[in-house]
RNA sequence: GCGGAUGUGGCGGAAUUGGUAGACGCACUGGUUUUAGGUACCAGCGCCGCAAGGCGUGGGGGUUCGAGUCCCUCCAUCCGCACCA
């Protein structure tokens, strides 16, 4: 009498049997003794209180490999924690007065719980928040061992004020001139800040990404724009001016740095940035100037600013005297378009070749000089328009250059500039250092006293952690620490005397840039040697960037302050970035977004249940709340099993992809586990003991899927092993003969041990119903017989001149002399030779034979 | 503007050393069983064509005995960065 498979009942049960072996307890290095060490790990989720379909992808991919991995004996840690920093818990605060740790708490309390119901391979022994104090004292401790070795700085600087949060945000966090969470269009005030030097290993992080060999092509290109190395030639312009008319700091001259100096030539003049410090020197004896300064600061950094931003300046009146060219002399003028933050910010223009400075140039007419002449054009003839040009030539009309390839143009230049002791040779990123303070609550204390006597005075190890307050009032907008009625008071460590904590905390990207090291080093054991760098890690795309890129200068500041043995730096040897989890949307007639759980499908018509109107179907979005296209993982659960949902996450679509949440693709895969229930429901209870040998078809077939499925497995191609599975569990139903029976048993077998890598209750089910000993979970990788791989006959497609016409069974060692008559013997094939004459015919062994006839 | 990807049936996708295009799933069609329905099982399913056959991997061109795969070119979509000198 064939039974259903229940998940409901079957899987707590077998997750009791996982936690009572303890089978996924990471083994110390000396347990270990001679197996790999692998550490897989997935982004470790932001408590927000429920797991979402994207957390049960990126899991159920990150638990594939882990168990794939412990399958072939490799010493895994597959940890799991909290990044429990931020500001949901604040606003949490505001809204509902409850405070931000119990929230948190509370929150990590109920999603452990959704967790432990998608039944997956995580040692939890190691879990941690990163708003432990126990977390964030060592966090401490590493600041301030970064301060000593010069890392982290404090200066003061224009920031970007967020002034819905009351909170400062790295330039990272800007997104199109608004705050990356509130939205709000950023200002810009000057604050003094905590940064991190991130800029002192700028050239390595660039570098370094050429050895990320499993790093996608996509995250190392962006790292390597955002870090945005340039190499060129910064010099000064000195003055022609008395020197009354300058102001004394810049007497020198103007500092411009270019990447372009075989231009000089043609430079026609020079343009300051609006914030560039002469600028404001010469804005308060100049009313024009300081009200074009007003002007650029209000435009600010919008969208739409930016956009439409005309190029705009103002003459200054002064001027600066050509390095080459004896008595000529170059306006300077203040730019909009020159960035204080990049460079020097101050720039030598030559319009004829940069689209910006010909804009500006035509503008205010003023003079466009050619000096490189493009392939094919003529002195006399060549002339630029509105268009600059910047492609390749030679230099003209530019004296010791004449002549001269760009490149070439570009060292001579350098070199003359050098050897007149005005500049050199420079480099220079796109990198800023990273701003780390934060005017919020719920992240790390910067574990810093402010004395009026002593200055900056770090407080002292004995004093660490830096515990938060529990006693808190979120009822005024800004930093509740700074608002606390004593917890900043304290005595200076130095002198004793009264002292001020500082109240600004940490941003939180700090606490998710070195969590791995902390993962890898839980329960008091160094063992960050041993199992760093991360082997596999798995997650968003969206932190391609921010995440990626803090964590790898961690790993290099860690390393030389010797908190961690890396010598590479790099944190993660193995990355993965998968695709989102996705949802049709649905909208009623008055512009209601309606949930999926709310609809009725027949065909493409879906229909409101509420209100039994039809619903407009609109595209297939990220799930998020307010399309309402979300799915909740605990009701799949509760309707199909953990192992149904983990599974349709995996087998749609190729894993760096989005997948498409479909309710019939879901039912698919309940059915799927049905049928694999079926199949093992059939067999002997003792299947799992028979033992086979021979070579017939059905064995073959069993071997090469599970090859299939590993390879598929670690090539990070998992939609393509399920695949595999539906063929392989297709196959095994349709084998009933008989003298069938024994490899089916070995199948079975096999296939219950590729299976629990996806859907590890179910295999457990089958594993113990054919009476398989111990735990499926706990199964080595099934061993491959390579004979039965490979074939003794193989089947060759003969193609006439490219199509193919037919095909013929020989011997796989054949020689070629035998597949070449073979196949033109091959009726079928000759039928398309009739009339023709055969010119060649090309075998390729093993694969095809192509006969050409004209 | 710069950079990166992607483009294959009605849909998601497979084909990963240049060698049988469309595996597997979804949807759909027909059938069997049971039934009130769902379930389960069998068969079919790129396009044109009665067939023989022809045509087919975004468009166009090329290399090759042979191209989804390599080269050139154009188009479309998505993502990232964006006045970076």
């Amino acid at each position: 009498m064939p039974t259903r498979y229940d998940p409901l009942t079957a899987e707590p049960k077998w997750r009791a049997a996982w936690a009572d072996a303890d089978l996924y307890r990471t083994k110390s290095p000396e347990e270990a003794g001679d197996a790999p060490k692998a550490f897989i790990l997935e982004m470790f989720p932001y408590p927000s209180g429920r797991l979402h379909m994207g957390h049960v992808r990126n899991y159920a991919m990150g638990d594939v490999i882990a168990r794939h991995r412990r399958a072939k004996g490799h010493n895994v840690l597959h940890p799991m924690g909290w990044d429990a920093f931020g500001m949901p818990a604040e606003n949490a605060a505001m809204e509902n007065k409850v405070h931000p740790g119990a929230w948190t708490y509370d929150n990590i309390a109920a999603m452990k719980s959704q967790f432990e119901r998608l039944g997956l391979s995580l040692d939890w022994s190691r879990e941690f928040a990163t708003c432990d104090a126990e977390y964030y004292g060592e966090q401490q401790k590493l600041f301030l061992k970064l301060l000593d070795k010069g890392l982290v700085y404090r200066k003061a600087s224009k920031v970007n004020w967020d002034p819905v949060d009351h909170t400062v945000l790295a330039n990272e966090q800007v997104i199109d001139g608004r705050g990356w969470r509130s939205g709000a269009l950023v200002e810009q005030r000057e604050l003094t800040q905590w940064f991190f030097k991130i800029t002192a290993y700028a050239d390595d992080l660039l570098t370094a990404l050429d050895g990320l060999d499993r790093w996608p092509e996509k995250v190392r290109t962006m790292q390597g724009n955002w870090i945005g190395r340039s190499e060129g030639l910064q010099m000064r312009f000195s003055f022609d001016q008395p020197p009354t008319s300058v102001p004394p700091e810049f007497e020198a001259g103007i500092e411009i740095y270019t990447t372009r100096p075989d231009t000089l030539f043609g430079a026609s003049f020079l343009a300051l940035s609006p914030d560039h410090p002469l600028t404001k020197q010469l804005a308060q004896q100049n009313a024009d100037i300081a009200a074009f300064r007003a002007a650029c600061a209000k435009v600010g950094t919008s969208e739409e600013a930016i956009e439409k931003a005309e190029k705009v300046g103002i003459d200054t009146g002064l001027s600066v005297s050509h390095p080459f060219i004896d008595g000529k002399t170059l306006p300077v003028w203040v730019a909009n378009f020159v960035l204080m933050g990049y460079g020097t910010g101050a720039v030598f223009a030559c319009p004829a070749h940069d689209q910006r400075d010909l804009d500006f140039a035509r503008k205010y007419n003023l003079p466009v000089r050619t000096v490189v002449l493009p392939p094919d054009e003529k002195p006399g003839d060549f002339a630029v328009g509105d268009t600059a040009y910047v492609g390749p030539g030679t230099l003209f009309q530019s004296e010791f250059l004449d002549g001269m390839t760009i490149e070439a143009a570009k060292s001579a230049t350098i070199e003359k500039i050098e050897a007149m002791g005005c500049g050199q040779r420079s480099v220079n990123y796109r990198l800023r250092d990273w701003g780390v303070s934060r005017q919020r609550y719920w992240g790390c204390p910067i574990p810093i006293i402010h004395c009026d006597q002593c200055g900056v005075v770090p407080v002292p190890e004995r004093d660490l952690p830096v515990r938060l307050p529990d006693d808190v009032s979120f009822d005024k907008p800004g930093n509740p620490l700074s608002h606390h009625p004593d917890w900043a008071d304290v005595d200076c460590p130095n002198c004793g005397k009264a002292a001020r904590r500082e109240t600004d905390t940490l941003d939180t990207f700090v606490d998710s840039s070195w969590y791995f090291a902390r993962f890898a080093s839980a329960n008091d054991l160094d063992e960050r040697a041993y199992w760093l760098p991360v082997d596999q890690y798995i997650g968003g795309v969206e932190h391609a960037i921010l995440h990626l890129l803090y964590s790898r200068f961690f790993s290099r500041a860690m390393r030389d302050v010797g908190e961690m043995d890396l010598p590479s730096g790099e944190p993660f040897a193995g990355l993965f970035t998968q695709g989102m989890v996705t949802h049709e949307t649905y909208r009623s007639d008055d512009g209601r977004w309606v949930s999926p759980s709310e609809i009725t499908r027949d065909g493409d018509a879906v229909t409101e249940i509420s209100t039994g109107k039809p619903l407009t179907v609109g595209p297939v979005e990220k799930m998020s709340k307010s399309k309402r296209n979300t799915i909740d993982p605990d009701t799949m659960i509760e309707t199909f099993g953990a192992d149904v949902a983990r599974f349709f996450t995996l087998s749609d679509s190729p894993p760096e992809r989005d997948v498409e949440w479909t309710q019939s693709g879901v039912e698919g895969a309940a059915r799927f586990a049905q049928r694999v229930w079926s199949l093992f429901d059939a067999m002997p209870e003792d299947a799992a003991t028979v033992q086979v040998s021979g070579k017939s078809d059905l064995r073959k077939y069993n071997h090469r899927a599970v090859a299939a499925i590993d390879k598929a497995v670690e090539d990070f191609r998992f939609n393509s092993a399920v695949a595999t599975l539906y063929e392989w569990v297709s196959t095994l139903k349709k084998s009933e003969q008989p003298d069938q029976q024994a490899d089916r048993a070995e199948g079975c077998q096999q296939l219950a041990r590729c299976l629990v890598l996806f859907m590890p209750h179910l295999a457990e089910a089958c594993w113990h119903r054919i009476g398989g000993s111990g735990l499926v979970a706990a199964a080595t990788w099934p061993d491959i017989d390579a004979s039965l791989i490979v074939d003794e006959t193989v089947t060759l497609p003969i193609q006439v001149n490219g199509k193919r016409r037919s095909q013929l069974e020989i011997a796989k060692d054949a020689p070629q002399t035998d597949i070449e008559a073979a196949a033109l013997a091959d009726a079928d094939a000759a039928s398309f030779l009739q009339g023709k004459t055969v010119k060649k015919v090309i075998v390729v062994p093993g694969r095809i034979v192509n006969i050409v006839a004209t």
